[in-house]
RNA sequence: GGGCGCAUAGCUCAGCGGUAGAGCACUACGUUGACAUCGUAGUGGUCGUAGGUUCGAUCCCUGCUGCGCCCACCA
């Protein structure tokens, strides 16, 4: 027997799904859920939560549907992210910046990783996620550094893969290269300086307004718009840059835009992307004026500016410039300025020498693939941003300047000769035979690492064994459940990647969740406070509650808004679910008997429940299959809630209740009560089933109480039982109790008063079925006579049903006209509408013969219902 | 500046050519038999705005407004 009170805490510990997650169901149709792999430093945060139960839904379905599953984990080791976690420790217990060696880092890194990494995946199994955790794998593992070195000789014997000096966003705190995508754009106030550049040889200057007025000392030309007829005659003349006096020319370029700042810019080449191909337009030379860190160094620096940080530079030079009369004016404006999303500091555009790869020639396919329906975005609305993203697609650079991370499988000959080779032996090797030597060369590895999203975006075959031995059961048929934020990161990556390396698409369908919001709808972030912890949540409603609500909110294309108060509506179905099981338990219907067969069940309460049950099961089956979880949540609720406890467990209980069946009248035999046990034992567990995928824990644990072992997924195709009738007479039933219910309402009958309503009607069937059901009717309506018409009394017609019910009450006539009257209103309008169009030419040309005979049939009842209130309405008088 | 998404009941959201739906909230009544984590009933909407297509538009098309997001723009 159930305890009293639903608590999740109390069951949910006793279930680990490492079994079933590990089983493969080797000769079935595979499924596979590739899980987007965790950084080794994450912990779960509610965006976690919806991905991984949306997918874990798919999962468990599959598995019950008997599938060969797959459902593969993984850990990122996110180069920037770790290293700079364990670089922060090992500084707070004393290390000094700088000092630490990359032998000795990445040994702590290591140690750090085998001792506190992946947290995650504990707080994983708390939700429930199952995973075959006996398959992780790592990104940095054995497998994935062979793979990733295989593919980049791969790539770099394809030219595909090439080393070049280019401007690449810099960080300057990271001190590494960044690719494109980790930059994030904000808003911040800063000011336009105005300065004077004098021109060379005569009086006067040109201003130039700037932003960043420490930058000047790179500079190496003025640009004007050839057409701004303000500088047209100072176009190859020279200014002074202040400060420096260097002699720059002005020049004429289209970039020049004369609506901006003065019309005349600086030209800056090794220092912004804009400066830069206008240098190379102009065959400007670079002056590098800053260093790694963001300090200003150089030769072209004046001695007190030098090795000064960016920032306080930035006022050293002001201040001179002001003290010199060269700056003219100072407005504050808004702009948008690049920061780095992992280390949050200010950019800097910087020239070095970087690994890219060129991703123009790999996107190709992948476009093709994506166009061809190769592989599918679910909602479809993503695929613009995709073939947005790839048309428009630059180099990656993909080399880091840090240690934590996959090496670069490269070394230099002493003349700087590239050997890309996957050990230092075959690099030597090569070595050799180019420079035509014995043993004597001297190689040196590159020092980069790469960027992480390398690995991540081969990760559908690394998992699966490439270069060995690529598992083709599950290669291009898995599915990738992500949100929005990574199109770019990495399924654009691993599509690109996967046809180069593999030669065909690694996934099929790609579904792109929403965004998880506070209930304000704002993001969630640390800095505002207004973080949900999806750990907290389990531990108030239960695992199974929190995937409930998540899945139940994931309407494709929406974010989602959470709340703890959306929690406990998903806690309360639950608890609903419970005490539904220990009503069967107390009426002694929760067993499941193996032999049970829906299809011979007699009882028209029992037909309709399996009616009811049928097309649910087949409800959540069309949804889950189309990633409509909101759908496939919302058609067990309703038929658990409305259909099963609302309607057919009140009808159930004089059934059970009472000595013989129905009625004290009727007779109901031993063998249908017996079959109606059966029938509520069955509709449980169907319940339970359905639910396994979304709420897994209590499903077994309920599936537990009914005696059944192993959890499978309903199969409803067998079910081929007519219950047509069945469920028109229990339909029927229902319209009568709740018309009657409503009416007793208007009337002010109280509900306390019982046994004072009669129906009333010259329709034998019908009266007959109310007899039938007379226990019930009087229960749940407070009916307590059915006869023949008696053309004295009163009837009351109410809502849809086309019964007449009496009542020996007394009647407010007037408000009752009242309601008639509106009723009438409404009715009269939608007749009026309805033959209208049956009296319309095109209309009748047009229309299907379904949609025309559905006209007819509403016009039928509008008539019936309105000569109905006509004639209460005259009787009333 | 380019692109995408959203706008339906007080709130959160379904629906999407053929009589406007759910949950929450609210109101009234109800509880010793599965469940107050409950039951019954009720209130509440010219489906953002203006046009167009259609026999018929909340639904399709166009413009507009408001909100959100992505990309580009760092003078």
């Amino acid at each position: 027997m159930l305890a009293k009170n639903f608590d999740p805490k109390s069951f949910e510990k006793d279930f680990s799904f490492a079994a079933e997650a590990a089983h493969r169901n080797e000769d079935a149709e595979s499924f596979m859920v590739l899980l987007p792999p965790p950084n080794v430093t994450g912990s779960l945060h509610v965006g976690h939560a919806l991905c991984y139960t949306l997918q874990d839904i798919m999962v468990r379905y599959k598995r019950l549907k008997g599938y060969n599953v797959l459902f593969q984990p993984g850990l990122d080791h996110a180069g920037i992210v770790t290293q700079l976690l364990v670089e922060k420790q090992l500084y707070e217990k004393g290390a000094k910046k700088g000092s630490l060696e990359r032998e000795e880092l990445l040994r702590e890194i290591w140690r750090w990783k085998e001792n506190s990494g992946g947290t995650i995946l504990e707080q994983m199994k708390v939700l429930g996620i199952s995973c075959d955790f006996s398959r992780l794998r790592f990104t940095m593992d054995d497998g994935s550094k062979k793979a990733v070195s295989r593919l980049f000789i791969r790539l770099y014997n394809d030219g595909l893969a090439y080393r070049g000096e280019r401007m690449v966003n810099w960080d300057p705190l990271i001190q590494s290269a960044i690719s494109d995508l980790e930059v994030v754009e904000k808003e911040v106030s800063a000011k336009s300086w105005y300065l004077k550049y004098k021109l060379e040889n005569a009086d006067g200057f040109i201003s130039i307004a700037t932003t960043r007025p420490e930058m000047l000392f790179g500079d190496v030309a003025v640009a004007v718009n050839p057409r701004d007829t303000r500088y047209i005659d100072l176009i190859g003349k020279k200014v002074l840059v202040p400060i420096i006096n260097r002699s720059v020319p002005i020049i004429a370029d289209d970039y020049a835009d004369p609506e901006k700042g003065t019309g005349a810019v600086k030209i800056t080449p090794a220092h912004d992307f804009n400066d830069f191909e206008v240098g190379k337009r102009h065959g400007l030379s670079l002056v590098n004026i800053m260093n790694e860190r963001g300090e200003l160094e150089g030769e072209e620096i004046p001695e007190q500016f030098r090795n000064m940080d960016r920032f306080k530079a930035r006022e050293a030079v002001v201040a001179l410039l002001e003290s010199e009369d060269l700056l003219e004016k100072v407005e504050a404006i808004k702009h948008k300025v690049p920061f780095g999303d992992r280390s949050g500091v200010m950019l800097e555009p910087r020239i070095t020498r970087q690994w890219f790869i060129d991703a123009a020639k790999l996107s190709i396919p992948a476009v093709k693939a994506v166009k061809e329906g190769k592989i599918a975005f679910i909602p479809k609305h993503w695929e613009n941003l995709f073939f947005e993203w790839m048309k428009n697609i630059e180099p990656w650079c993909i080399s880091r300047q840090i240690w934590w991370g996959h090496r670069i499988p490269a070394w230099y000959g002493p003349d700087g000769q590239i050997f890309v080779a996957e050990t230092a032996e075959e690099a030597l090797q090569k070595a050799i035979v180019f420079y035509g030597k014995k043993d004597d060369v001297e190689l040196v590895q590159d020092n980069d690492v790469l960027d992480t999203w390398y690995s991540s975006g081969m990760w559908p075959f690394i998992v699966l064994g490439w270069p060995d031995e690529l598992d083709l059961n599950f290669y291009s048929k898995m599915i990738i459940v992500t949100g929005f934020d990574i199109i770019f990161f990495w399924i654009a990556r691993m599509i690109m990647f996967g046809i180069y390396a593999v030669g065909d698409v690694p996934f099929g369908n790609v579904y792109i969740h929403g965004l998880v919001r506070d209930e304000k709808g704002q993001k969630m972030s640390k800095s505002k406070g207004n973080v949900i912890d999806p750990l907290q949540l389990c531990d108030i409603y239960g695992a199974d509650a929190v995937r409930y609500t998540l899945a139940s909110a994931a309407s494709p294309g929406r974010d989602i808004k959470m709340s703890a108060q959306m929690v406990e509506i998903g806690r309360n179905f639950l608890t609903k679910l419970w005490n539904v099981v220990r009503f069967a338990q107390m009426n002694d219907c929760a067993y499941c008997t193996k032999d049970f067969n829906a299809n011979t069940v007699k009882h028209p309460l029992a037909q309709w429940i399996v009616h009811k049950i049928k097309n649910m099961v087949q409800d959540v089956e069309n949804s889950l299959e189309n990633y409509r979880f909101d759908e496939a949540t919302r058609s067990i609720y309703q038929c658990v809630w409305n259909s099963f406890c609302d309607w057919y467990m009140e009808f159930l209980k004089p059934i059970l209740q009472s000595e013989s069946g129905i009625d004290a009248s009727n007779d109901v035999t031993a063998s249908m009560k017996k079959e109606i046990r059966d029938v509520t034992g069955w509709a449980i567990l169907q319940f339970v089933q359905v639910l396994y995928p979304i709420a897994p824990f209590m499903a077994k644990k309920l599936s537990g109480e009914l005696g059944v072992a192993d959890i499978s997924w309903p199969d409803v195709s067998a079910i081929t039982l007519d219950c047509g009738d069945s469920v028109e007479k229990i339909d029927r039933i229902q319209s009568v109790i709740s018309a009657v219910r409503s009416t007793r309402k208007f009337l002010g009958i109280a509900p306390s008063e019982k046994l004072e309503a009669k129906i009333e009607t010259t329709d034998d069937a019908f009266r007959q079925l109310c007899d039938e059901y007379r226990e019930i009717l009087l229960r749940m309506a407070g009916i307590f006579a059915v006869q023949k018409l008696d053309s004295q009394s009163i009837p009351v017609v109410i809502a849809d049903a086309v019964v007449h019910i009496g009542f020996e009450g007394k009647i407010d006539a007037q408000a009752e006209k009242k309601r008639l009257h509106d009723e009438m209103k409404k009715l009269e309008k939608n007749r009026a509408d309805t033959i209208n169009r049956l009296n319309n030419e095109d209309f009748l040309r047009k229309a299907s013969v379904d949609i025309v005979q559905e006209h007819k049939d509403r016009l039928d009842s509008f008539n019936d219902r309105i000569n109905k209130i006509n004639y209460i309405t005259q009787n009333l008088m």
